[in-house]
DNA sequence: ATGAAAGCGCTAACAG
DNA sequence: CTGTTAGCGCTTTCAT
């Protein structure tokens, strides 16, 4: 079956002459091992190279030194960004990473199933991903250490989560162009009823609503759109919302992304920005300081990275208590945004 | 030391009164079982919500069903297209995925030296990241099946990989300005001797070389730069080139980041796209088409798919012979080239 | 077709 | 401080 066998720890402790519970034990660095003892076993492990097998030790400890994280397309700047934080906080750690992609609901409750359950990881991660009431009573039941990254739900109440206020992002971007003087501004985000269940796009338009309501002025239905998460729809949607009789002067866009394909629309349409029309986003990925994007800006590296050790504590220490760490926000004007011309 | 432990084989052949080895065939789908056997077993397992352990069942094998990506910087969009094929590819099978980010040498030989020689996983898949030569005959010596995705290197002859012709690509940019009249063309690239030992770059400006060459016209020093593999530097070198008292009139990017790099520097500089100057990108990442960027173009999520896909067969074959599959190329023309103005 | 039993490689008592 | 031993949960001969 096996074809060629790597060293187990019987032949490392038959070379350096002692028992393979020595062996083990030199290995751990907590355990008390005679120092002459550690030398030997170290040396023989040298000339073996000998690495312990992985399955069988979590086989034997029950601890699988692994960290599951839940993800969707990562290949959104966004996803990318906080998956970045998470592994480079784990790098630092003897722990392993496995991924799960998910791109359908299916997907997303095979990943839960697929972890729970099954002595299989030691913790999850779930990234900008909702766990259904039903994943989520699951992940409590089984007593899984779990960090929630940008997902934020009733139903949650019992699990670890890091985001940060997008009812007020939306509100932030909203006052911003109330402030320079716009009375007619659309909203371009996601489907409220997306797959991944993703609540941002519907708390920014919450913001940008009360921002609206605040300032007396009542949102126009089609100045409101909502699409799949890219680039392409929000360009296709704000097409249609800047060719109407009465186009907004400004958008707000729930994420850079959207922001992204809103600008695209503009120039095809031959629209000048910010001169004939002003555009935010959300988010402030990598690129959206070249295309001078005024957006507000949430933590995302950030994010990932301490959400990945607030599980790793959880790990470590399973009974702390639950804990909702709200990021801050922060708007970054740059030169998508103006005062409207009359 | 265990507080609460899921179910086990023995509890399910328990419950269906019938021996361990009985669920584990009826479990495998190969193995021949009495149906009435097996629907017992079956729904055993579905009343106990039994979920085999993986790390006693790898043990027990010898397979560990999980497979490796390598990896740099995944923030990187080209990287992440490439990520994105090879976990789409994996998430149609059993197999886990696990991830090891390099961003340094050292972890790069970790990432290596982790995985080989100790029965951790069944396959690696290499993307954009030479190995060393001591970490590629490792490699060969280990036996583990392997897959580089966009490395090329005499020393890996050994290895299976995935790539385009890089010295064809950089000529195809080259020709395609000088072919609009362009004489004074301009290349900014990474650091030739990058910390990944990337060769795309270089292999890019080789092609850039020729091209110039056959055309009869000498590149001057001044007008090549390198860098980090990122926008900030490439920025900055480009600024610089164009600052220069006969800048050129084109400029061949190694990258499409590098690329927006150098837009981002045109419009510092008051310079007009293309009317003023020429660029060319390569790989074609999903905001090159926003941008409007002359790009030849790579198959990148196609890469990662087509490596994965490789390794699996890989996997299940080992003994397959080398082999090296080179990908279509192809320049996209876009807006930010023309005809040079005098 | 199924049961019994022997490991896979490691750790963690328990003795000594 | 170190050797011995008994599993961890599963697969896989080998019998029956």
């Amino acid at each position: 079956m096996k074809p060629k066998r790597s060293s187990t720890i019987r032949d490392v402790a038959r070379l350096a002459k002692v028992s393979p519970g020595t062996v083990s034990r030199s290995l751990a660095e907590t355990t008390r091992v005679a120092p002459a003892t550690r030398r030997r076993v170290l040396a023989a492990v040298e000339t073996l190279h000998y690495r312990p097998n992985p399955a069988a030790r979590r086989l034997s400890t029950g601890r699988t030194q692994t960290i599951a994280v839940l993800v969707p397309f990562f290949t959104e700047p966004s996803i990318s960004e906080r998956l970045h934080g998470a592994v480079c906080a784990l790098a630092e750690t003897p722990f392993d990473l496995v991924i799960h992609n998910v791109v359908t609901p299916e997907q997303r409750a095979h990943g839960f199933r697929r972890f729970l359950n099954s002595d299989q990881v030691d913790g999850v991660l779930i990234i900008s991903l909702t766990p259904s009431d039903e994943d989520a009573a699951q992940v409590i039941r089984a007593d899984l250490p779990a960090v929630l990254i940008d997902a934020d739900h009733h139903a949650l109440g019992g699990l670890h989560r890091i985001v940060v206020d997008d009812v007020v992002g939306g509100r932030m971007a909203t006052e911003h162009l109330l402030g320079l003087g716009h009375t007619r501004i659309g909203f371009v985000g996601d489907f409220v009823d997306n797959p991944f269940q993703a609540t941002a796009s519907r708390d920014h338009h919450r913001g940008y609503r009360q921002a609206l309501a605040a300032a007396g002025s009542a949102p126009r239905p089609e100045h409101y759109a909502e699409g799949r998460h890219c680039r392409k729809d929000a360009q296709q949607l704000a097409r249609e919302m800047l060719s109407l009789p009465e186009p907004p002067t400004a958008i707000v866009a729930a994420s850079d992304v959207h922001a992204f394909g809103i600008l695209g629309a503009a120039r095809d349409l031959g629209l000048g920005v910010p001169d004939d029309l002003s555009v935010t986003g959300h988010d402030d990925v990598d690129m959206s300081d070249m295309l001078g994007l005024t957006t507000v800006r949430q933590p995302l590296y950030e994010s990932g990275r301490l959400g990945m050790r607030v599980l790793l504590d959880l790990v470590s220490n399973p009974r702390a208590e639950r804990s909702r760490q709200v990021l801050p926000l922060e708007l970054v004007v740059r030169k998508t945004t103006a005062r409207p011309r009359f």
